[in-house]
DNA sequence: CAGTCATTTGGCTAAACCGCCAATTGTGCA
DNA sequence: TGCACAATTGGCGGTTTAGCCAAATGACTG
């Protein structure tokens, strides 16, 4: 793997890696709803005011989400749009494979 | 947040964890052509077999591949296909966004 | 321009992650 | 059974991440 094709694959890791964390799930779900404020999300994540603003520039940096300053306060709104899609086929997968767990469990029980 | 909503956000987020690796995504994009045994994909990436194999059972543990043993070879495939499109989604995303950037820094030079 | 509110940054510790090596397990074959 | 190959597991050092507190920045208000 080149340079360039690394840097590529490192670009999109940093997008999943962005997702990667149930704060900042909870946080794009709710962008998924409409733009935000910082104390907003704060309030809602239930972390302190500087950690939500950390995961908050994680999403950014990796093009998840946008901000925008108005007044005092800083707005923040989802940016890759498309993420929502992931959401929906994330859990349905889920869904499934406990399913098929389930399923698999109760074959072995009786048999 | 409850207890039962963490443990869902936390299993999401296991998903997009997995996927936030260089290495895991060359992985999948592998797979997502074809089934591939743990030594095809250790030529691939290039790093050590048993890097490789932990790799894998990240990506196992999340849901997103599969194994199987045939004889001494354990082959892998993909198992939570609708991946596939996370990544054209994250890709078109990503140009559109460096487009954007590049025609920001552009209309700052030429006033 | 002093005070206050919203947000970010720096610093710290604990925990998690990455990649390699060495050792172990599982499978097929003589 | 003994050997060779495929793969996983355990363990180590170095790097990254999470969360909190304290301090700094930015912006409005009197």
């Amino acid at each position: 793997m080149d340079a360039k094709t690394l840097a590529l694959y490192e670009a999109r890791a940093q997008v999943f890696k962005a997702l990667g964390h149930p704060s900042r799930l909870l946080i794009v779900d709710e962008l998924m709803q409409s733009e935000r404020c910082v104390c907003d999300l704060t309030a809602i994540v239930g972390s302190d005011m500087s950690t939500v603003s950390k995961h908050l520039s994680v999403l950014k940096a990796a093009g998840v989400v946008q901000d925008e300053r108005r007044g005092a306060q800083i707005w923040y709104r989802l940016r890759m749009k498309c993420v929502t899609k992931f959401f929906s086929c994330v859990e349905s997968e889920l869904q499934k494979q406990a399913r098929e767990q389930w399923d698999l469990v109760h074959a072995g029980t009786t048999p």
